[in-house]
DNA sequence: ACATTGACCCGTT
DNA sequence: GAACGGGCCAATG
């Protein structure tokens, strides 16, 4: 792995560090606030080689559907990240999706 | 180098 | 809504 894209992975979780408790943000607003424009599937990959460990707030982040999106992998992580945004206030519709009009992270420019 | 896959997204029908 | 198609691009074999 090249150090170039060692250094997009932490400008990205730069910004998912900033999602703040009780919100959510999508992967292509991951990508715009990272400097990445529409390379959302950037964002997925970054996050994917978390495995758990760190400070890093990765269920914060879902699709632009306001779902959680699918992994190749068992479903225990999706499982882990419904129940730290449940944890957190954040609440489900029926269809297993968040309101975003309610639960969007709307970062401010300071 | 080639083909396939994938924690995505958007527009059209 | 759903189904489709296209764009995107890194990882993997």
């Amino acid at each position: 792995m090249s150090s170039g894209q060692k250094r997009i992975d932490e400008e990205i979780y730069r910004v998912v560090r900033q999602i703040p408790v009780g919100r959510v943000a999508t992967y292509g607003q991951v990508a715009r606030l990272a400097g990445l424009g529409g390379r959302a599937r950037r964002v997925g990959y970054a996050l994917r080689i978390l495995s758990g460990a760190g400070n890093i707030p990765w269920h914060r982040v879902v699709n632009a559907r306001g779902g959680i999106s699918s992994r190749a992998s068992d479903g225990s992580s999706e499982h882990t990240q419904y129940l730290r945004l449940r944890a957190e206030g954040v609440r489900f519709g029926r269809n297993g999706r968040i309101r975003l009009d309610t639960y969007l992270w709307r970062p401010e420019r300071k």
